[in-house]
DNA sequence: TTCGATTATATCGCTTACGATTTATTATTG
DNA sequence: CAATAATAAATCGTAAGCGATATAATCGAA
């Protein structure tokens, strides 16, 4: 890679797109889900849930690559909104692992209208958000290894 | 747009993937950035500044896409580094211009090298990135209009 | 020109987000 | 089996990040 490819402007960095779009995205999200209450990194970590209940602290905070010392606080605000609970692991009681109550499941019906007010708000074709997604995936698997 | 279209797993829909690669991209920056003392939104910042110096808060706001009540503090602190200084417009004294001091200048010099390392470390093609900045750009673009 | 609307930035309260450290538990090694 | 290492969450301090609000300056219209 020779310094004469790399990109001259600021903007054309990828770097900065991500940054970027990662501001629009919880923007976006917002105005959906005041209604429900719920934060974006919220909303975030009860989509984890409802695909695979009674995670631990540490695989959620995998999935997201966060540190547990973002995602606990969290969670302890879903839980105090009642949406989960959390219960310390019986064979090995360093792990906490959480749990969806019935409003916490509950709020999973509402979800297929936002993602599809946000698919479309995108004005990407699902093709386009598939390799976007691909790209993404394979991006960050390459600078963060594990 | 057909909900059997959407993605049905959490870990398919594109918002996961940029929320995640903000946070893998903001990691792997850190380390490079601490020998400068700078954090990544502080750098981010500058590389607009390095393109363009003496733009108001709000301009850069909005090439960010971020409020000017998170743009404030972090310019002050990039103020109280040393790096840039802040000025009052004259013909109009709302605004405030942010210029690029000496040292703050010459921080430029390590960019290209941190550039290097980062496209290097994705893994993508200049092509990919170069497709995965336009996707982004589009997606922004869509979802923020204005 | 003067009063009301708009604009630009700043302030405030709250929620992420991280790294460094701490605490409690489990694994390992001697 | 005891001392040590490794692991999982949690805690703490600091820096983003947003919306709502405040402040100050400019613009517009009567």
């Amino acid at each position: 890679m020779k310094h004469s490819e790399l990109p001259s402007r600021a903007q054309d960095m990828f770097c900065h797109s991500v940054y970027v779009a990662s501001h629009v995205i919880n923007r976006a999200y917002t105005p959906h889900l005041k209604k429900l209450g719920l934060t974006y990194p919220q909303y975030i970590t009860l989509t984890l849930l409802w695909e695979k209940d009674g995670q631990s602290v540490g695989a959620l905070a995998g999935q997201l690559r966060m540190e547990t010392s973002t995602l606990t606080p969290l969670i302890k605000r879903l839980e105090a909104l009642g949406h989960v609970q959390r219960r310390r692991g019986e064979t090995d009681e360093r792990q906490v692992f959480v749990h969806l109550t019935g409003p916490g499941r509950a709020l999973q019906a509402q979800a297929p209208g936002i993602t599809a007010c946000m698919v479309e708000g995108t004005g990407l074709t699902t093709q386009e958000l598939d390799s976007l997604q691909a790209l993404l995936g394979r991006l960050s698997d390459g600078l963060q290894p594990g």
